[in-house]
DNA sequence: CAACATTGTGGAACCGGTTACATAGAGGTT
DNA sequence: AACCTCTATGTAACCGGTTCCACAATGTTG
């Protein structure tokens, strides 16, 4: 591998007129320019990252941690943050955290030994103390850390309630809102949108809880709707649990949409795969990961951008687990 | 952040000795030991990894190329890839090659200039040249470079004829083989596959080509399935086309398992998901993610494995797109 | 024309580690 | 006592860049 130095001897220049031309800082004359340009072009030349790196105290990675990239939500999160970064110069390292403070740690130190240039965070947990001690820019996704930190989401309670209001107006009457975990706000704030939306008519509600998995969503749905089968309406508050109750249904000889419907939460490409397809709140996942991307580059390169969160609008995507007929 | 040197000075002995002390190379006493230790708690000391990179040439990082991770294939090798990683200490940078060349050799360059430790490569396209320069250890995964890159594959051809047999055992006598585009040489296999088992019995066959896509598969089979109502078996290679092989059953009226029966292949969730859920040829795919990851760390850590390859046996997965009941 | 600003360049310190080499004391051998 | 081998440690060069500073040549201004 060719060095500066290489390339200075070549174009008999200094080191340092060479870096000054690289980075386009200070003065660099027109035959020195030429001279470095043919040396660059003849020795193949390409810059160390890790030396500039250690050097400025700064790379191009950018490290995004998440809960589990199998979980269906993140691949395209993922995709549209390394999309971004790329278009900026920058590069991800991947980390799965698998909601683990403990791990989330390690990778915190390990990305700071690298110096990453900025993390983007998607903790679905509660406030973790050791990200405020964090001196790097920080994104937080889809969950605030802290108030002064940047953050993207989704405006989960208008997602949740253009949801339930859609159930209503489809004629249903007694829902049943399957909830995620209580530690995750944004379930939270998902519920909170469907109670104020079935609140003021008359409505009967029940809410029940479940991880946002198929099979453990499946069976609780199940023996719940066994025992209260008057339900004519679900919002689930992602769509593994709203896939989860498809098949539930489904066992029970329930039909969708005729007798249930169901609308879910997340907007992940296997709602529209599934029989029938699913009725979904979609997240703008892609847009959520630029979003955050473009947020953590301008704060890497230089912005100060204390307080600014950013809040996207979900879209009712109606399909199949919805009737067509609207009541009202 | 605090270096070596403010170690060394605050334990009273050299840099070189805390080096030593902390690469366990070379000698260090028991007093040096000891100051060394109670220095670096209390100094709350992390070394650099760009530092020692420069001098090192050499990373804990490691570069995973694949397509792209939005493909329902590829999250899981990645966790797989991550898990394997982190086991043993390294990082993973993710990126998505679109299969474009170019993009290929962009992100190898950036990773070179990295000094990353390896790059695990799963590119589906021909050779490509340019990996041949690469001094750096590499892993191919699914899909073969050169005879002396290691190279971790699933075996596609007896894949194929386990799905093709059973597909014939269970009573289908007129069979149709979706491929994947013919670019792909695991696609080829599949179909070679394919055509070994249904060769030999007193089988009618047809072979139509299709993108790995749901949408772009439904099409396609939706107009063969019209015009060529007595296909009664279909062999997708893989399971994006199977549910498209799917969904343009259902819409044509035709019953699956009863009428029709499909097998796919690779073994996503996406198939335990549908309706009826996807008789399917699994690929073991953290097996392979973690078979490559612990090969390219072992090339890494020292070991020559020219012309190491390893095959691992894909499993049928019987679900509800076949019947039960077995004829022969 | 003197004083000063602008442009162009190189020397050398520095980033934070690793490592070859020199050195020195302790213990063992003959 | 002379010599050798370990063990233990420090000095300093090096990895490949960036950047501060000094300095020179040229252009500009009063």
């Amino acid at each position: 591998m060719t060095t500066i130095s290489d390339v200075a001897r070549l174009a008999e220049v200094s080191v340092a007129t060479v870096s000054r031309y690289l980075n386009e800082s200070g003065y660099v004359g027109a035959k020195s320019r030429q001279s470095i340009e043919t040396a660059i072009k003849e020795l193949n030349y390409v810059p160390s990252e890790v030396a500039r790196s250690l050097s400025t105290k700064q790379s191009d990675i950018i490290g995004l941690i998440i809960p589990d990239i199998k979980n269906p939500f993140f691949p395209e999160l993922a995709r549209a943050v390394e999309d971004t970064a790329f278009e900026y110069g920058y590069t991800v390292i991947l980390c799965n955290s698998d909601e683990n403070p403990t791990k989330e740690k390690h990778y915190l130190q390990k990305l700071t030994k690298k110096y990453v240039a900025g993390i983007i965070l998607t903790t679905i947990l509660e406030q973790e103390s050791h990200w405020k001690d964090v001196k790097l820019p920080i994104v937080a996704l889809d969950r605030p850390i802290d108030s002064d930190v940047p953050t993207v989401t989704t405006n989960n309670q208008k997602g949740a309630k253009l949801a339930t209001d859609f159930l209503i107006a489809c004629g249903a009457t007694n829902l049943l809102c399957i909830s995620g975990p209580e530690a995750f706000v944004s379930s939270q704030s998902r519920v909170e949108g469907f109670q104020t939306a079935s609140r003021k008519k008359n409505i009967t509600t029940h809410i029940i809880e479940s991880a946002y998995d198929f099979d453990i969503a499946e069976k609780i749905i199940y023996d719940y709707l066994k025992n209260n089968p008057s339900v004519d309406g679900i919002f689930a508050c992602s769509d593994a649990s709203a896939i989860g109750a498809l098949k539930a249904a489904h066992r029970l000889g329930i039909r969708v949409p005729e007798d249930m419907q169901i609308v879910g939460f997340d907007g992940i490409q296997v709602g529209n795969v599934v029989t029938p397809s699913l009725t979904t709140v979609a997240q703008n996942i892609y847009q959520l990961g630029q979003t955050a991307a473009k947020l953590l580059i301008k704060q890497i390169e230089g912005q100060k951008l204390t307080n600014e969160s950013i809040c996207i609008d979900p879209e009712l995507i109606i399909r199949e687990t919805t009737r067509k007929e609207r009541f009202e």
